[in-house]
DNA sequence: GCGTCTATCTATAAAAC
DNA sequence: TGTTTTATAGATAGACG
């Protein structure tokens, strides 16, 4: 039931930073290349790192700059819409969470009436 | 007990092709924010789709936009360098091959005088 | 059709070379 | 330091409501 849990931080230790990028980065093209063709849909993704001179891209240089201009084409008001940005992932990550806890704590309660400790901060209030 | 073994083609079934979509997006939104988390690094995402009137993207629009900035700045030949992309993967590979047979051709022809018998189209013209 | 569940497959962290 | 292996966490296809 110990599960091994990777911690969502930036890996202080070089050579294992280096690593999971190397690792990451080629699954993370493939998840690209997956969807991509699964769904015919268009997709690009642009990696910048300090272990290549140059970002690594996908599809190839000509489909980025074929969305490149597509994007911008985009008037300005649209693009703040329907975005998957950063704040908006970790919102739905910590909502998820908390209903999971809250199922949890309700299983738990059915099963041996314990109280419940809070992990965390919006748990309390 | 079903067999899952996932066809790596376009998924004709409408409704099936839109759940994976979606299911795929979120996941590889994920995977995009945990690379760029974990390794300190810029990267961006850009997916089109019939679903969505405008693209979603990774981080934000301004995010992608100062990545596509950047990008656009790099040289032409410069973008030709380092593409995560079979095909280009492949088409490098030739090139560097054919390279070499030239320069082998040339060192023959001064040591020998001997006549190239071409290997690939791209070598007649 | 859409969200949730879960059996199964995939990605990958850590170990070993 | 890179590649391969392996055990486990994580992603997701299909099922269900």
């Amino acid at each position: 039931m110990t599960r091994k849990k990777v911690k969502l931080a930036f890996i202080t230790n070089e050579s294992a930073r280096k690593g999971t990028f190397k690792k990451r980065k080629k699954g993370l093209m493939k998840k690209v290349s997956e969807l991509s063709t699964l769904c015919g849909i268009d997709a690009c993704a642009i990696i910048y790192s300090p272990y290549e001179p140059h970002p690594e891209v996908w599809p190839n240089t000509l489909g980025v700059q074929r969305i490149l201009a597509k994007f911008k084409r985009m008037p300005e008001m649209e693009q703040s819409k329907k975005m998957v940005n950063q704040e908006t992932f970790i919102r739905q990550r910590i909502v998820k969470a908390n209903e999971h806890l809250k199922k949890q704590h309700k299983d738990n309660r059915e099963k041996e009436m314990t109280s419940h400790v809070p992990m965390f901060d919006w748990e309390r209030a």
